[in-house]
RNA sequence: GGACCUGUGGUGCAGCUCGGAGUGCACGCCGCCCUGUCAAGGCGGAGGUCGCGGGUUCAAAUCCCGUCAGGUCCGCCA
C-alpha cells in the first residue's frame, strides 16, 4: 500500500492498493458499493469500487446499501478462508473484516450497469457521462490521457521549451476552417472567435523572443464531427526559432517517443520518413498505414494506347488484394459502390486464377496488359487486383481508400508505425475565384529549390510542411514559416490576396514581422487522436470526457441550447426567423 | 448538403424477410429465503407510446412514406 497521496481526512487507502501485506491492519476506505452479495441476516459481502480496483468488505449482519451507494468501511484487513481467494481480483487474497459501514450517499439503480460485462449504448452512456466515467475503461483512457499529458510537458521542458497560454478570444482572421464566434457585450455588433489554432499567437511568441515556445492547447473548429474530429480538440502546439525542420522533427519525435513510452511502456525505434509524392504514388494518401505492406502500383505507361475504353485516362493505378479472389460477386460490387462515391468512374477487377485473369475485362486485354496485371505487387494465384482508370490524384485517392477498408487493422491491433511525410505541395487547386489555395496556410516556407517555380509553375512548388503519421491517422502538421517580406509577398501573391487584403487579414502578424521576425518553424499534433490510438479505441470521444455528438450536441447538458431575452438583449443580436 | 446502418420494459438482445393478442432470453430492479459469496444461489413480482407522425390493411413492432435521435462515411476540416 503506498501512502501519502492516497490517504485523506476521510480513508487510509485505496481500495485496489491493499494487499497481504497490509494483513493485521485497520483501516478505512471510501467508494461506490459495486456489488452486494447478501447471505441473509447474518453476512453480506460488499465489494467496495474507487479508481483503484475492487475491494471486498466482510459485514457480519444485514447491511442496508444499494448498488452505487457512497460508503465509508472501516475494517481489519485479512486473509481470506482457505479456498475463497479469487484469482481474478488484485485483491482477491485479502478482504476486511470487522468492518463497520457508513453511507455517505445514497443512490439510485444506475440507468446502466457500471460493470464492463455488456457494450452500452453510446447515447445512454453520454447521457449520463458521469457515470459512464465510473466505468474502468473511462478510467482508464483518461488517466492514460493525463499520463500521455505529463511525458510530453515533461519532454517539452527538458528541451528548454517554455509553456505559454494564448487567448480563447481572438480576432476573426476567416480563412480555412469555419470558426465559432463569440459576440461582445462591450462592443455590441462586434465578435470574437475561438481560435481554431494558436498558429498566428505562437508566431507572435517568435517575434517576442520565446524562441522554444509549446502549449497544451485546446482548438475550435466549427466544422462537421468524425470519429476522429470533435468541435474542441487538444493539440500539442510548439514553435521554435532559429532552427530547421529537421531540429522541429527532432523535437517532436522526442515529444512523441517519450509520451509512447509511458503510455505503452516500450519506447518505439526511430521515426522513418517519405515524401508526400512517394506517400500518394504508393499508398494513394498523405497518411499512408505502414502496418501493412500493399503499395499501390502504377499501370499507365502499360496501357498508354490500350484498346480497353475503362483504361483510357491519364494514369492507370492498381492495388493488389492477396487472397481477394474469393470475394463474392456482391462484395466486389460493394468495393465498386464504394469507388464510385469516392469519385470514380468505376473500378475493374480481375480474380488471378491458376487458369489466368478472371474478370469481365479479361477477354479485351492484350497479352503485355495481363501480365502486367498479374503480377502487380506479386500477386499469386488467389490474389485479386483492382484497377482504377481516371486523372491521377483521383486514381490514388479511391486505391488509397480501398487499401484501407481491405487491410487495415483494428487500431487496437498491430504496431504503432509512425512516418514523417515530408515536402507537401505548397498549394492545392483553386478556389472559385480562380486563386491558388494554401496547401498549408499562407505563411508556410516553400522549398528552397522550387523558388522559382512560385510565378512560374506554382502547382509544382513543394513547400516545407510536414505531417506527422500514426497507423493512417494524421496526427499532426507544422511548417517552416516565411519570415522574409519578399517572399511572403509573392506567395500572397500567388494566392491573389492583396496586399489591403493582407493588411486587414494578418496585418497585426505582417506589422510584427517589420520588427526584427526571426527563422521559425513548428508543429502541432492531436493529443486526442494519440492517446486513442494508445488506447486502441477507434474514436476519440473515448478518450474526452464529455465528448458532443456527431451532431455537435452534447447529451448531458442539452448544448446547445437558447438563451434568454436578457443575454439577446445585452449582446444586441436579434434572431432571424426560422427557415430563413 | 448527401449515402448507409441502428432505434423493442432501466440495460443488452431476439422477434421484422413471410403482418395475426406486447411474445421471448439475459442482466438490472422490488419482495421473501439463504452463514463464505465474488457473473453468488433459490422462489415470487413489478416494469412496454415497439423513437415519433402519417399511410396501406379486417389486423402493423413487422409493409410503405415522412420525421427525430445516435453512429460510420462523402462533402467540409487553410
Amino acid at each position: 500500500m503506498s501512502q501519502n497521496h492516497e490517504a485523506t481526512s476521510l480513508r487510509d487507502s485505496l481500495c485496489g492498493s491493499v494487499s497481504v501485506a497490509n494483513v493485521g491492519r485497520r483501516l478505512t476506505v471510501c467508494g461506490w458499493v459495486a456489488k452486494r452479495r447478501e447471505h441473509g441476516e447474518h453476512l453480506a459481502f460488499l465489494d467496495l469500487r474507487d479508481h483503484s480496483g475492487i475491494l471486498q468488505a466482510v459485514v457480519e449482519g444485514s447491511v442496508d446499501v444499494r448498488s452505487e451507494y457512497v460508503v465509508r468501511i472501516t475494517g481489519t484487513v485479512s486473509h481470506r478462508p482457505e479456498g475463497t481467494v479469487n484469482e481474478r481480483l488484485a485483491t482477491g487474497e485479502v478482504e476486511l473484516t470487522e468492518c463497520s459501514v457508513e453511507i455517505l450517499a445514497a443512490a439510485e439503480p444506475p440507468p446502466f450497469q457500471l460493470d464492463e460485462r455488456i457494450d452500452v449504448d453510446e447515447q445512454v452512456r453520454l447521457r449520463h457521462r458521469f457515470l459512464d466515467l465510473r466505468r474502468d475503461t473511462m478510467q482508464r483512457n483518461l488517466r492514460l490521457r493525463a499520463a500521455v499529458n505529463r511525458s510530453l510537458r515533461k519532454a517539452m521542458d527538458l528541451q528548454g521549451f517554455c509553456e505559454v497560454e494564448t487567448p480563447l478570444l481572438w480576432a476573426p482572421t476567416p480563412e480555412g476552417a469555419r470558426e465559432f464566434v463569440v459576440p461582445s457585450r462591450l462592443h455590441p455588433g462586434e465578435f470574437y472567435v475561438l481560435p481554431q489554432s494558436p498558429q498566428i499567437a505562437k508566431q507572435l511568441l517568435m517575434v517576442g523572443g520565446f524562441d522554444r515556445y509549446y502549449q497544451i492547447a485546446r482548438c475550435l473548429r466549427d466544422e462537421d464531427l468524425r470519429a476522429d474530429r470533435q468541435f474542441e480538440f487538444t493539440q500539442l502546439d510548439l514553435e521554435a526559432s532559429f532552427v530547421t525542420q529537421d531540429d522541429i522533427l527532432g523535437f517532436v519525435s522526442e515529444a512523441v517517443l517519450d509520451a509512447a513510452e509511458a503510455a505503452t511502456g516500450a519506447r518505439p525505434g526511430p521515426i522513418g520518413s517519405m515524401t508526400w509524392a512517394q506517400a500518394l504514388d504508393l499508398y494513394g494518401t498523405d497518411k499512408p498505414d505502414l502496418r501493412f505492406a500493399m503499395v499501390l502500383q502504377d499501370l499507365s505507361a502499360v496501357f498508354a494506347a490500350t484498346q480497353v475504353k475503362a483504361f483510357g485516362a491519364t494514369t492507370v493505378k492498381a492495388l493488389r488484394v492477396p487472397g481477394g479472389a474469393t470475394f463474392t460477386r456482391s462484395r466486389l460490387d460493394q468495393l465498386t459502390d464504394q469507388a464510385k462515391s469516392l469519385g470514380a468512374k468505376g473500378l475493374a477487377w480481375f480474380r488471378i486464377t491458376s487458369e489466368g485473369l478472371d474478370s469481365p475485362l479479361a477477354r479485351f486485354l492484350n497479352e503485355a496488359e495481363a501480365t502486367a496485371i498479374a503480377s502487380v505487387d506479386g500477386a499469386e494465384v488467389g490474389d485479386l487486383v483492382l484497377i482504377v482508370a481516371d486523372e491521377y490524384a483521383l486514381a490514388c485517392k479511391v486505391l488509397g481508400t480501398l487499401r484501407v477498408t481491405l487491410g487495415s487493422p483494428p487500431v487496437s491491433e498491430g504496431p504503432h508505425h509512425y512516418v514523417w511525410v515530408t515536402e507537401f505541395p505548397m498549394f492545392e487547386g483553386v478556389d472559385e475565384d480562380g486563386n491558388l489555395m494554401a496547401a498549408h496556410h499562407p505563411f508556410t516556407m516553400p522549398h528552397p529549390d522550387d523558388y522559382d517555380l512560385i510565378e512560374t509553375d506554382p502547382l509544382s512548388v513543394r513547400s516545407q510542411a510536414y505531417d506527422l503519421v500514426l497507423n493512417g491517422w494524421e496526427l499532426g502538421s507544422g511548417s517552416v514559416r516565411i519570415h522574409r517580406a519578399d517572399i511572403q509577398s509573392r506567395i500572397f501573391k500567388a494566392l491573389g490576396i492583396s496586399d489591403e487584403e493582407a493588411e486587414s487579414r494578418f496585418g497585426f502578424l505582417l506589422g510584427a514581422f517589420k520588427f526584427g521576425a526571426p527563422p521559425h518553424a513548428g508543429f502541432a499534433f492531436g493529443i486526442d487522436r494519440l492517446v486513442a490510438i494508445f488506447a486502441g479505441e477507434e474514436n476519440i470521444r473515448e478518450v474526452i470526457a464529455f465528448p458532443k455528438t456527431q451532431s455537435g450536441a452534447d447529451l448531458m447538458t442539452g448544448a446547445p441550447k437558447s438563451i434568454t431575452e436578457r443575454q439577446i438583449r445585452d449582446l444586441r443580436l436579434k434572431m432571424a426567423p426560422k427557415g430563413s
